[in-house]
DNA sequence: TATTGTTATACTCTATAACTATA
DNA sequence: TATAGTTATAGAGTATAACAATA
């Protein structure tokens, strides 16, 4: 049962509710522990997925994080300022951009991957290692499409 | 181990990636789920904490949820002008407003929980009982302060 | 015709600073 | 002086429609 000064009704044994809440707090202490490098989570995201699938179109990559085409241009743009990334023509298609890490995005990700995971040994501090893994096995039959 | 299609590099070790993406899948199946009603996330939670405790104030219902004092104002408004909510001063601090449900807002509550319980079950398909236990379990103990 | 990237736009959510009225 | 609510405002995130270049 909840503590009387933590009582929110129906919404406390609905798993959107928590997810929201838990998902925010992260957010929040994301962003205290990029404080100063200008990182941001979706930034991140989309440099994970380069380093790991360099040449990619930024349509793909908008694809695998749910992110529409149109609000793919800002942030991408972004990170070419920044020179974390360079966009070439694609040789196969002349519509689309391959994308792939410069030299200073490799550095950001180690630099910034370091913080982010003392970030979240801080988030989940409360958990066994195997509580971990099974949240994120929970967590990902939520959002995937089934196999 | 992934899906090569679905691979995103180190952010698939990443709690805060998972949960980010969750929340949002869960986002979109109630805004989904709502149509027609104009029912939101926060809107439910602020109702649903109001229901529970009548009476309360604005500010204490923030704190709640965590939602900043000044956007508090024109989700309240919101409420107040559908007829879900009613405001008065507070007898004993003339500064705050005490809120209570009034009859329209406990219909919809009821008429949107129905929904809410079938959208929850559509998200959670492939989580058995004890697994979507375990999932409440294990997000509270990441946002909620130790007790 | 369909697709990649783009522009323009709008709405929600979130965050801070400064105000008012009460305490 | 501190607190409850408010206003104004700005930055992110997210959504759709329409366009150019290429497939």
């Amino acid at each position: 049962m909840a503590r009387d000064d933590r009582d929110v009704g129906v919404l406390g044994s609905l798993v959107g509710y928590h997810l929201r809440r838990a998902s925010g707090a992260f957010a929040v202490d994301f962003a205290g522990a990029m404080d100063g490098t200008g990182m941001r989570q979706v930034l991140f995201a989309i440099l994970s997925i380069v380093e790991s699938r360099p040449g990619i179109n930024q349509g793909a990559v908008g694809q695998m994080l749910n992110i529409k085409r149109p609000n793919m241009v800002a942030l991408i743009n972004e990170l070419i300022e920044r020179r974390y990334l360079e966009r070439i023509v694609a040789p196969e298609d002349k519509r689309a951009f391959a994308l792939t890490l410069t030299s200073t995005g490799r550095a950001i990700i180690k630099k910034t991957a370091k913080r982010i995971q003392e970030h979240e040994a801080r988030m989940l501090g409360r958990l066994t290692e195997c509580e971990r893994q099974k949240l994120i096995d929970l967590l990902a039959r939520i959002y995937l499409p089934h196999d």
